[in-house]
DNA sequence: CATTTAATTAACTAATTAGTTAATTATTGA
DNA sequence: TCAATAATTAACTAATTAGTTAATTAAATG
């Protein structure tokens, strides 16, 4: 399984994403979208659909690319979840805190 | 400006994140954690830190890392916020729209 | 002021990553 | 079936990344 993050951390495959949010599209119209070659965007597109963001659907000739918008929420918001504030020792909640 | 995303796309990295959200830590205290060369620590902080995702401090012979909790928050719900369901043409929501 | 301790910087290596072009696979349609 | 088109795979290169050990910097203390 590989990291979501990972994944995320290509500005190219972040903007990938943010394309297949406005819709559906093939693997040509995405390389037409980017100064790069067709293999570079398979690549890429191989990476986002391991970590499960996106998927994708062969139709005739074409392969469609979706984005798994559930996949990328979850992954995100749990993260953040972890991140609560309330913790014990922050800096940013550490004050006036008593000594019990 | 490096990105957030490509700092939170080491293990690693996110470990250090994870152990300071529940207190500060000294450079050498984050070393201590890992099975790793403390100059490794050190460049993963430096990464960090460039990302804004920690802050450090001196402390006479020490060097105190503290989480920014609100970078990484507004960091991520931000990317988080760009991908709202309700934008057009998403699989999961084109089914049953009007074509006005 | 010399020694110790913590942290960083320097210099280097090995592994991974992102890109290239050329070749291959698979589907469609004349 | 053959030619055209879309996508992927293969083979390779260049750049980046993550790690190492050794050297340096800086603060605290006898």
């Amino acid at each position: 399984m590989i990291s979501v993050f990972k994944a995320l951390g290509d500005p190219t495959r972040r903007e990938i994403l943010k394309l297949l949010n406005h819709g559906d599209l093939t693997a040509g119209e995405i390389a037409g979208r980017f100064c790069m070659s067709k293999p570079a965007i398979t690549r890429h597109l191989d990476i986002l659909r391991n970590a499960e963001l996106v998927s994708s659907t062969k139709a005739g000739v074409n392969v469609i690319y979706s984005i798994n918008l559930t996949v990328l929420q979850e992954a995100l918001s749990s993260f953040l979840a972890y991140f609560e504030t309330g913790e014990p020792g922050n800096a940013l909640n550490r004050e006036a805190k008593p000594e019990t």
